[in-house]
Parts: C-alpha cells; structure tokens; sequence
DNA sequence: CTGCATGCATGCGTTTTTGCATGTATTGCA
DNA sequence: TGCAATACATGCAAAAACGCATGCATGCAG
C-alpha cells in the first residue's frame, strides 16, 4: 500500500490555496471529492496533515513538507510536457473548427485564444454555423454540436449536460417580480413556436409577441425590452443586461458534445484542441445547468 | 484535462517490465487495469507511447521519455518518504499482532520481517492465536481474524477472500487420478464433523478416517498420507507436499480481515504495519482463491 | 505437429470513486 | 441583531475504474 501520487498532488494544492474549494477549483473537480483524497492521504501515511478551522485547512508540517517535494514532482512533469513538445515537430498545419455560433461568440472564446497561444503555428479556421457539417468530408476536423446523441460514425465526448430558462432585462425582470399578473410577453423560436408548456402556475398572464428563427436575434430582443426569451443558460447568463425570470422553470436541453473522425480523434493536434476544451469546460459546468 | 501522475508512473513501470503483467504486478493490480492507464495516457498525450507486440509493450521513443521524468518524481518521492520518517521521531514503543497460528506460519512471514526490518525499533510481540482476544482490553493493538464481519466496536478492513478445497499429498493425489472409484480417507475438523456436502459424483467412495480439533495436526496428517483434509486454499499450496484433489471442489470461506481500535487505528505505528501488510495481501490475492 | 505456457484483447458484473443535495458553523456587513 | 456569503461535513445516487472470465496469438518443449 503505497500512497498515491496524485493524491500528493492533492495535498500541495491544498496546501497552496489553504481552501477545499480553491484546490477543487484548480484540479477542476468537486471539493468533496479533495476532502476524500486528503482523508485517504492521512490515513495511508498515518500522519494528521491539515487541521480542519471554519475558515480553511490549515495545514500541518508534515503537509508543508509533502507539498514541497509534490513542488518537485510537478518541476518533472512540466520538464516531462516540454520535453515531449520539442521532441516531435511542433503542431503545425490546418486545424478547422465548426460550433454554433452563440457557443463560440458566449463560452468558446477562451478556449480558442488559449489553444491558439499554445500552438501559434497551427492555422486555426474557425466555421460558426448553426447547420452540421459533414466531418467525413472533411468540412470539418472538429466539430461542437448540440444533440442527444454523438452520431453513429464518429468519434465523441460529451462535454457538458446543460438546461433552458426564461431570461429578460432588468426592467421586465423587476416588473414581474413586484406584479405577476403583469402581462408577460414572449419571443419564441420558430422551431418550438408554442408556448413553454410548463409554465409557472404563479404567472398567469402570457402572449406571444413575436416569433423568430435566429437566437442571436433573440437575445438582442430580449437585451431591447421586447420580452422573454427561453434559451440555454449559458447564453442568458452571459450576456449582459439580462438576468433570469422565474416564469418558466429551467428545462433539460440537449447536451453539448465535441465530436470528429474517428480516424483523426486520436491525432496529436485533435488532442492538444481536446485537451484545451475539456479543461475549460470542466472548470465552467455550472455555468450551463439549473 | 491534464495528465495524471499515476499514469506517468504506470507508463514508466510498463517500460520498466515490458509487459503488462510484470506492471500490474510491481503496481499490486490486474494487468487489464494498466493496459487501461496505457491508452488513457495515450489519448490524453495523442501520442503513440507502445507497440503492442504479442510478446509484449514495445515503448516507443516517447514512452522512454515519460519514464525518465517518471523515475526523477518517483525519486522525489522517495525522499519525500525519507524525510517524513525522519521529521517524526522515528516509531518506537511496543506492537502487539495476534493471528491465526497457520496464517502466520503460511502468509504472514514475510510481512514480519518487512516490518520489524523497516522499523527495528518497535519491539513486535505476536501472539499465535486461534481463539479470539479483545482488542478493547488492549491484549493486542492489531489482530488478524477469519470471520464475515468485522466487529461492531472495532475498525477493521478486508484483506482478502479465500476459499477452501480439497488436499492430500502426491502418493494419493495419484491414486485418486489414476482410479476414481479408489477408497477417499477423510481428516475432518471436529467443527465440521461431518462430509463436506457438494462432494464431486465424480468420487463415489468416501469414509471418514479420523477427527481432529487442530489444523495445524491436520496438515501433517495429509502430508504423511493419512487421506484427504479440507483445508483453506492458502495453507494446501504453501505446504510441502500437499496438491489439490478433485474430490471436493472450492469452497466459500469467511474473509480474511485486520482489525484495531478505532483509537489508534489512525495511529503511525499501526498505519506502519497496515501498509506493509496490505501490500503482501495485494500481491498474492490469488493464493487464497480458486 | 501437438500440448502447454505466456501475454494480450474484449465483454460483463462489481466495487470504488465522484458529484450532488442538504445541513451546520463562522465571518462580514447592513 | 439579522441576513447573506463562504467553507465544510455527510448521506445518497450516478459515473468511472476495476477485476474476472473467455478467447486469440505467439513461442517453446516434447
């Protein structure tokens, strides 16, 4: 029974913010989850490592030692990841990208500067389109797509479970908050062109007041004080001046899935955007859900 | 999405043996797991790490690569380990291990030298038991007990499952082989004073030769020819002499656990002892099962 | 050439790990 | 003093990792 290495990467992170949530943050899982690993590191070496306050672990000497030579270890790794970097020719060439236009312009910009910083020698092309390109033809290397399901001839990772609610500005918000009864106008997409069905039992008044078949029109409506809009949270959450109204409960919507050839999935370049794109998404997921 | 340490410590292992299964076993798990640590770092890097030959894992020049900064960490943790066996003061006192006489003369050996060689200055008594001391009244500090639970009051943990079979030294191990129908001579434990019930069809011919109360007296028996003893899986292919036979097939049997006080369960000295312990038990799990 | 041993791939069921929801304590601020 | 925010503990359900059984390929000894 050894201890884990990762696990001592656990207890130098720890040790580093002073908090659960912050080495959560950073490892980009749930602080429950670093309150375990921590556990199972105090009982494996027999050793107390943090005192447990209100306000933080505190960590004792033992922690402090295991954090320095953890310190080392990550010198290795990051001499490790550069090693590996120069030792095959550095990324370079094409790398295409389509997603949705609202998802690159409202979560994928980051990811995108940042793979982009990483490997300035690869000629990234950006496709925004809300209809799905044919990978197998090569419209695509990589593509982020909003569905149930992966498609059958591709590889794919879903990313991320996300949820629908009903967003307005700041005026309409308030207005509804002090009177319900207020007249509640919608902007619906086209492709759903009926009311929400489970609306709130506490908002009786409702009509339509519009239809429109462009989200990004839609949000621009909803910023203008034309009324409510259901869209994905992410998208309300984002963009400035709206803010949710209680009207319609949060609705699950298709996941977000980045999905690509099978033949190319496994190639350093795919990696190395993959790679990028996991971690922001980890670091984001309540951004997207209820 | 990074790559995590103990995957760069499987790669290296892998490099290290050239095998799955040479890894699996230094890395106390199934090979199936490290080929599945292989591919993940694989995916993780998009990089080619071995050549999967039919005898065995070629590392490519990466792999080698991997393994280098690998051992640099493993060397920090090395002296990691030393310093934290230094800091405390080193662990002194007295140990007292009870167990079941045949456990400790077939498994346990090994683990008393690796522990009073890794701390000499604990003096261990053990205390080869078959009845059962209590633990609250500290007449041991840790014990080593065959039941289906743990205890209420103490905390304990699974070692190992094991089963029973059927024993008997070459001479009739052959006859039996050679002649189904041949007379099978019994050594039954007084506990179970009876024939084991699923006896094999195959072996029609059974009577009972003696009873005794003492396994340890039962072992010898089987080795001097006396007949067939039921025995658990572990002592029958550890002792001289003895092969399986046929007659009964593997039986179910009360697990193997350690348990201690809740109080010092936590405590170096016994954290010590536990992790030499399990890491005997990880490597030779397949001892105590069919 | 056959039998046997070693090593690996794959599908399935179980265990372990992880995330989430709820509840408590403390701090800071109105 | 009361309310919101932060940080943690704990019980439960979902997800991931793991071990095992089976089957295939190769190498070696008889």
């Amino acid at each position: 029974m050894q201890i884990s290495w990762d696990d001592l990467k656990t207890v130098m992170s720890v040790v580093r913010h002073g908090t659960l949530s912050g080495a959560a943050q950073e490892l980009g899982v749930n602080y429950t989850t670093i309150a375990r690993r921590i556990r199972r590191a105090e009982e494996t070496l027999g050793l107390h490592l943090f005192d447990r306050l209100p306000e933080g672990y505190q960590p004792t000497e033992p922690a402090l030692n295991i954090a320095a030579h953890a310190h080392q270890m990550e010198m290795s790794e990051h001499n490790l990841m550069r090693t590996l970097q120069q030792a095959g020719p550095p990324l370079s060439g094409g790398l295409t990208l389509t997603a949705p236009p609202l998802l690159l312009t409202h979560f994928l910009m980051p990811v995108v500067e940042a793979f982009t910083d990483l490997y300035p020698n690869i000629d990234l092309t950006v496709l925004a389109r809300n209809d799905v390109l044919d990978l197998t033809r090569r419209e695509a290397d990589i593509a982020l797509r909003i569905s149930t399901s992966p498609g059958d001839t591709l590889k794919g990772l879903r990313l991320l479970e996300q949820n629908t609610a009903s967003f307005a500005n700041a005026d309409i918000a308030n207005r509804i908050a002090q009177d319900p009864d207020t007249m509640i106008n919608w902007v619906l997409y086209t492709l759903h062109a009926k009311l929400p069905s489970p609306l709130s039992k506490a908002f009786p008044n409702n009509r339509i007041r519009m239809y429109c078949d462009d989200m990004s029109t839609m949000v621009s409506a909803a910023q203008a004080g034309l009324g409510v809009v259901r869209m994905p949270m992410f998208i309300g959450r984002s963009t400035t001046g709206l803010v949710q109204v209680p009207v319609l409960p949060p609705q699950p919507y298709p996941d977000i899935w980045v999905v690509g050839h099978a033949d190319l999935w496994a190639s350093p370049k795919l990696t190395a955007f993959r790679n990028v794109l996991v971690t922001h998404c980890k670091a984001n997921r309540a951004l997207f859900v209820a």
